[in-house]
Formats: C-alpha cells, structure tokens, sequence
DNA sequence: ACTAAGATTACCT
DNA sequence: GGTAATCTTAGTA
C-alpha cells in the first residue's frame, strides 16, 4: 500500500543463477573479458546489463573477486513496494517479475545502468541486505545448453519441499 | 564478410 | 504450441 511517492520499486529477489566465470560454459564470461561483459569482471557488486535476445535487459550483479567474472543472474521475485510504478512500467498489471527481463523492466534497468555499484548507498539502484528465505530449492538453470549438469538456479521457498 | 546461436518475452492460431 | 523481435559474440571463409 505504501507506494513510495518518489518512485521507487522495491523486489524481494526470490530466483537467481549462479554463473562461474572461466570455469562454467554457460557463462557470458566464460571465454573471457569482452565489452559486453566486462562489468563482471569489475569488484562485487557491481551491476552487469545485457541484451538478451536482442530485445529485453537482463541484470546480473558481479559476486566473486575482481577479474574473476562470477556473476548472479536476477531471475524473479515479489514487489515488496512501488507496484503502481512497476505496472507503468511494465504495462501490465500482472507478471511484473516472474522473469529475468521482467524483473529488470519493473525496476527501470536499461543498458546505461550497466557497471553501477549496486552497495554505494547514493546509487539509485541498490541490492541491500533482508531476511532469508526459509528453503531454498536448487535446480538446474534456464534456457542454456551448456553446464545444464549443474544445479545452480536457486529458488526461494517457504514451507515443505516440493516432494511434501 | 556472413551466418548461427543465444542466461527471453509477448502475441498469434 | 509456434513465432517474431533484433543485439552481441563466435565460428567460418
């Protein structure tokens, strides 16, 4: 209920990937530093942007030591605050986040936002800390060929698993 | 220089 | 269930 007035999204991230670098095939970074993906390679908590498709913005921050290129893809999550902008911004009322370039579209995340320092307090968009979720499911990650062995799609839950 | 393949989404039948 | 939209990198010539 509390829209903040000065136009602020807020999502409680809920699904994310893990991507490691030179060491994970499925990784934009895996065949090194390019310009598209140099930002990974930047100090954790760095913001990294991508077209995807040629079409949507993905947001990934970077999460292992500088040069490295591990990185955190934002896959879904719930507004916890600023639903009404969300919407505009992604015209529709529902299915605002369920989904890497949905979620980066309701949080205003265009390529020019690429390299921000998601932890400096003055950047307009953050990643700040909050509670845990109770389970977390691990999964395989969507949409790629390579590395499919590897469950590191991480899925927030609460309650039982899913085998009850 | 040219072609193919993507960390996807929305709209069509 | 199928497909268009259309940017970046990698592979091939």
């Amino acid at each position: 209920m509390s829209d903040t007035p000065d136009g602020t999204v807020v999502v409680r991230i809920g699904e994310v990937e893990a991507y490691k670098g030179s060491d994970d095939p499925a990784s934009h970074a895996f065949r090194g530093r390019t310009d598209r993906n140099g930002s990974m390679f930047e100090a954790p908590g760095t913001l990294y942007v991508y077209r995807s498709y040629g079409v949507h913005w993905c947001a990934n921050v970077a999460a292992g030591p500088a040069g490295t290129g591990w990185g955190i893809l934002f896959r879904g999550g719930e507004v916890s605050d600023g639903k009404s902008l969300a919407q505009r911004r992604r015209g529709r009322l529902d299915g605002l986040t369920n989904g890497p370039g949905k979620l980066t579209q309701a949080l205003g995340i265009v390529g020019d936002d690429n390299g921000t320092d998601l932890l400096a307090p003055e950047s307009t968009i953050r990643l700040e800390p909050g509670p845990g979720p109770e389970l977390v499911m691990a999964t395989p990650r969507i949409g790629i060929s390579k590395g499919t062995e590897r469950p590191w799609r991480f899925v927030a839950a609460t309650g039982l698993t899913p085998a009850g």
